[in-house]
DNA sequence: CTAACGTACAACCGAATGGTTGCACGTTCC
DNA sequence: GGAACGTGCAACCATTCGGTTGTACGTTAG
């Protein structure tokens, strides 16, 4: 039996949605690459406002995809893949899902009459 | 080297936006499943109008995650896994990118010397 | 101390979401 | 042929989203 770290159906849509914009998967891939940065620094990479990028940051750490660290009067931004660890996990069992699916009908094929189409 | 079979922007966007909603994700695992099943059929699930989840189906499947096919007055829904693999395909890479800073870290702690460039 | 910096937050706006109801149209069944 | 079924689509509505500007407040620098 996997042990399915089921996240409650709120933080997976939370988590989905978040990596549902360009600009928010750029900044946690750029977090992941091994940049930790500033909010500003971030923003600065952006062509949108301060507020903007904030807010995507935001957007970031309520999925749990990334956390906040003060450090004088700078929040240090650094990305967290454990919640994306969770996500790909449910992409996975939906995928095996469907190949269990096949082994199903690879056992119908097994039979003598080829395989036809439609 | 991997075949980084890149999704356009605008896709990936699509593809995790259609997963981040609870009900698209329970039909997405329902069909995945097994279950092809038309769209009355799929709505008779759901605690909501049936164009609501004709709404729903139709996300997926500009996202790519089902498809379509008439078959009468019905028309047949069926899963397809593969935009799915793109998206966890993603999500590995982020993944990787996570682990990889790891292990230049590891090699900066192990030796003496600092890495050098190449 | 004061000025500049980094951040958070509120208010606002247009567009998109997620839901509803109603209607039109092709298909199936008597 | 006509009624019922399955589907698609438009109109509408409340809420959320992604962006803006402006303001407030703690921290750092001169």
């Amino acid at each position: 039996m996997v042990a399915r770290s089921h996240l409650p159906p709120a933080a997976l849509d939370r988590l989905f949605h978040a990596l549902a914009d360009t600009t928010r998967r750029d900044i946690v891939t750029r977090l992941l690459g091994g940049h930790d940065a500033s909010v500003t620094t971030l923003a600065a990479r952006y062509d949108m406002s301060f507020a903007a990028v904030q807010k995507h940051v935001a957007v970031l750490e309520k999925a749990g995809l990334v956390t906040k660290h003060p450090q004088g009067r700078e929040r240090i931004v650094r990305g967290n893949p454990h919640q994306l660890a969770h996500a790909r996990q449910l992409l996975q069992q939906l995928e095996r899902l469907w190949t269990a699916r096949f082994s199903q009908l690879d056992a119908i094929l097994a039979e003598p009459s080829p395989p036809k189409k439609r």
